[in-house]
RNA sequence: GGAGAGAUGGCUGAGCGGCCGAAAGCGCCGCAUUGCUAAUGCGGUGACGGGGUCACUCCCGUCCUCGGGUUCAAAUCCCGAUCUCUCCGCCA
């Protein structure tokens, strides 16, 4: 949510924001609707504060056998005034809520601006695209070839858009997830979280899913339990309504989830193999920080992202992306893309972003400084460390042999049974 | 699912329809006292919104889980919801 008095302050930065945004949005209705909701809000206070300082009075000549019925009269037409004049704030502020849960997060000045993915900017590179001497094989091949990859039997069960995988190919994911896990809660300083993968409607507009993003969440709405499409839903959302020491930032949060995503927008996109699916498996890395600390709160998530990556050996390269790409609730989001050899495509497996107070409004997340001043909203972070299945994909085209057998990259061996490789059995 | 009890400030815990934003204690902050520490004394100590101000002080309103209702007046009475606890049943 963005600050309701910078808007009233800075109309057109907002503005130029929300532009580069690619959102349409009418400040000036807004800032109209805000001075009415004042106005209203300050009349009606007023008439509440007259009678508040009658009804003593009341109770006063009551009990003394006096005439109250002046009094009385005074409060009555106040009370008639005050109903009509209710509802018009009431309305005035649903109104104004209902644009600003719309509107989304301005991002950061050092963000390029454009519109498409196009103009995301790359920022770094890492590793040399493995070159093979035989035909690369596409995951899809390669998991089929092996019988441990079955798209069809998953459909089967659950339309397109999910997998099931077998035997030593299951036993990857698992090793992949642990293995991210301990790294994140041993060396990189993260606390491990096991949360919810159902949350109410209000914890995803905390984090800003709803109320704009509904189309692409999966909801058991009888009971307005909603699938999480990330950890980080969960994971931001635990502190809400809640006013932290100083002490306590930056809170470092890791956790492992399925997300669920119908991925409304990109119906007929990546249908083969596990590029793009309705469920998968996350590692994510959620941060409370204070202001000052949360660009280098940022670079620090990146940081432990790419970790991952290189101890896994798998070649990538690191966008900055463009208002246009920053997604509704971000203000500074890169991106983090793998190789895959044998689709020849780069995978985006991880996504890093900071809001600055954005989510911190909207959930009430808050702090105090020491010495006991006014609290001053958070700055939230999070970032994927590392969503498995494009990791996977990865994983089976890199370590690829001629044989279609996949070599096991060595940090995963201890979290398979020493396992060297994958092959058909 | 059935029966019952409860929800008050950072915490514990009082609270008669008006004198309650709320006693008391603890904690915390400041000051005093004291070789140091401890102890003691005095004072202060919630959030949100609006107005005002260069800024602080300040003024008004709202908030005793949440939402309705009764009343001139609600922490207090009524209704509903949520959550917590106890017992019974069922269950991975």
């Amino acid at each position: 949510m963005l600050d309701v008095s910078l808007i009233r302050r800075e109309p057109d930065l907002v503005r130029r924001g929300l532009e580069a945004k690619g959102e349409v949005a009418d400040i000036d209705w807004f800032l109209q609707l805000d001075k009415d909701y004042r106005k209203v809000l300050t009349e009606l206070e007023q008439m509440r504060a007259r009678q508040n300082a009658l009804s003593p009075e009341i109770g006063r000549k009551k009990r003394a056998g006096e005439d109250a019925s002046a009094e009385l009269d005074e409060v009555a037409e106040l009370k008639s005034k005050q109903k009509h004049l209710g509802e018009r704030k009431d309305t005035l502020a649903h109104d104004l809520k209902k644009i600003l849960m719309r509107l989304p997060n301005l991002a950061a000045d050092d963000v390029p601006v454009g519109h498409t993915d196009a103009e995301n900017e790359i920022v770094d590179t890492w590793g040399e695209p493995r070159t093979f001497e035989f035909d690369a094989k596409a995951h899809w091949d390669l998991g089929d070839d092996l019988g441990l990859l079955d798209s069809q039997r998953a459909a089967k069960l659950s339309g397109a858009g999910f997998s099931l995988m077998f035997g030593p190919l299951a036993q990857l994911e698992r090793a992949l997830w642990n293995y991210m896990l301990d790294l994140h809660t041993r060396e990189h300083g993260f606390q491990e979280v096991a949360a919810p993968y159902l949350v109410l409607g209000s914890t995803l507009e905390g984090t800003g899913q709803l109320p704009k993003l509904e189309a692409e969440m999966y909801g058991c709405k009888d009971d307005d339990l909603w699938l999480i499409p990330t950890a980080e839903v969960p994971l931001t959302n635990i502190h809400r309504k809640e006013i932290l020491a100083e002490a306590d930032l930056p809170i470092r949060y890791t956790g492992f989830t399925p997300c669920f995503r119908r991925e409304a927008g990109a119906a007929g996109a990546d249908t083969r193999g596990l590029i793009r699916m309705h469920q998968f498996h996350k590692v994510e890395l959620v941060v409370y920080a204070k202001p000052e600390d949360s660009d280098a709160e940022l670079l620090r998530i990146r940081r432990n992202a790419e970790t991952v990556l290189q101890n896994l050996g798998l070649p990538y390269r690191v966008l900055l992306l463009c208002t246009g790409d920053t997604s509704f609730a971000a203000r500074k989001t890169f991106d983090l893309e793998v190789w895959a050899p044998g689709c020849e495509r780069w995978l985006e497996v991880s996504s890093i972003s900071t809001f600055g107070d954005f989510q911190a409004r909207r959930a009430g997340l808050r702090f105090r400084r020491e010495g006991g001043k006014k609290p001053e909203y958070l700055h939230t972070l999070n970032g994927s460390a590392l969503a498995m299945p494009r990791v996977i994909v990865s994983i089976l085209e890199n370590y690829q042999r001629e044989d279609g057998s996949i070599e096991v990259p060595d940090v995963l061996r201890p979290y398979m049974g020493w396992r060297t490789e994958i092959r058909a059995s």
